[in-house]
DNA sequence: CGTGCGTGTTACCGTTGGTAACACACGTAG
DNA sequence: CTACGTGTGTTACCAACGGTAACACGCACG
């Protein structure tokens, strides 16, 4: 045919492809998988929260419908971006909240993991946080859903240790305040200008604040 | 050389009155915008959160390109959306706040017309809470900003009564406060068995301890 | 009359998410 | 050695979206 389909196929560095090393080499896919959500995360970084699927393959050197097969759609990718960025900081969290027992220290630990995490990576949490509420909210499960959880999970621990009677006003008390630590987060990094303990010192006040006004 | 102008029009409120007016007095350029307003809410009430342009224009009865010339983009007719119902959520905000003088009894009718707002608008608020969070945050003006502005509002209400001391904690605590009662009313949506003076109940409480946390 | 402007349309563009269909290498069965 | 299947990759396409250009009609005025 006479058409020429000249997408931005950026030839450069994605060439020299496949050494092919032996054969079916076998743990092969883990490792793309890992090179390809790197790439995912470079991109990301790099052109901030809207990259494109092409931009990404074009990225990890290889062509769209590969990274289509290693993901199934773009929420597959976001999930595993997800879960690579979003498992660590809850597994941080959690520790934080059963290592110590002071219940102030273990707030003040939570709130300076979640801030120093975000703050790390803007653009990444920007991307995640951007499809967390889009879509349909309740088929896929990405960051959206992650932040629910830690929500479930803090109302257990509210429950659990008696801190808060009642399920439901334990659910409401945790789901609150883990929006009011996004939303404090959100705000500050936009207000560079705060010290990074002064957010933590005040924030877990509000915290505190408002699990202790939810005892009743 | 004639198309220049269209650009940022968005014709909100500084709406000169038919600049060269003489003939043709069917002043329809409100009832227009209005009717197409209404179109979008049905469509977005109808088709959820994700409604296209040409979606809207058609149930409007008019054409793509004549919605364009009202609303200049997408982020217009957003920005017209979140003005026409968040405006009276904010004012009766407002009014809730400089009606009572009972710090808790503020706290109880804020959240309670939030909430009220919100479950009324389910996929309208979904719609416009979308489109908050992502694009550049910055530049436009659509519901994220107006709950920032409520934010601020709160901060400086805070301030003015003294109820906490220094500019940026009552920032950092009023910001928090408003991403709490976001979020805690978005987990409701999602729990519709909870009755609506429960959460009420249960947010004000947490609302209240997190200022008073925030007090130190 | 015809010129200018408001109002409307159709038909297009560029990008994006997603996919179908083909191409090549290679180990293996016959 | 040949034929085939399978895994891996590609190009080229599609549909839908936001957004725009170019054209077409109607009507008041000089």
């Amino acid at each position: 045919m006479a058409f020429e389909d000249i997408r931005q196929t950026v030839p450069g560095e994605n060439d020299a492809p496949a050494p092919h090393r032996g054969r079916n080499v076998r743990g092969r896919d883990p490792q793309r998988r890992k090179a390809i959500l790197d790439a995912a995360d470079r991109v990301i970084q790099r052109e901030g929260h809207e990259a494109s699927m092409l931009a990404i393959a074009t990225e990890a050197g290889i062509s769209k419908p590969i990274l289509y097969r290693h993901f199934g759609d773009k929420g597959g990718l976001y999930q595993a971006l997800a879960r690579r960025h979003v498992d660590p900081l809850i597994e941080r969290i959690r520790a934080e909240l059963h290592q110590h027992t002071d219940f102030e220290i273990r707030a003040r630990a939570t709130v300076g993991a979640y801030l120093s995490m975000i703050s790390q990576n803007l653009n990444l949490y920007r991307f995640l946080m951007d499809r967390a509420t889009s879509e349909d909210v309740r088929t896929r499960s990405d960051l959206g859903l992650m932040v629910r959880r830690l929500g479930e999970e803090l109302a257990d621990l509210l429950l659990i240790e008696n801190r808060i009677q009642g399920r439901l006003r334990a659910q409401i008390a945790a789901h609150a305040v883990v929006g009011m630590v996004q939303a404090a987060g959100e705000w500050w990094l936009e207000h560079p200008e705060v010290g990074e303990d002064e957010i933590i010192e005040d924030l877990t006040a509000a915290v505190v604040g408002a699990i202790r006004g939810s005892v009743d």
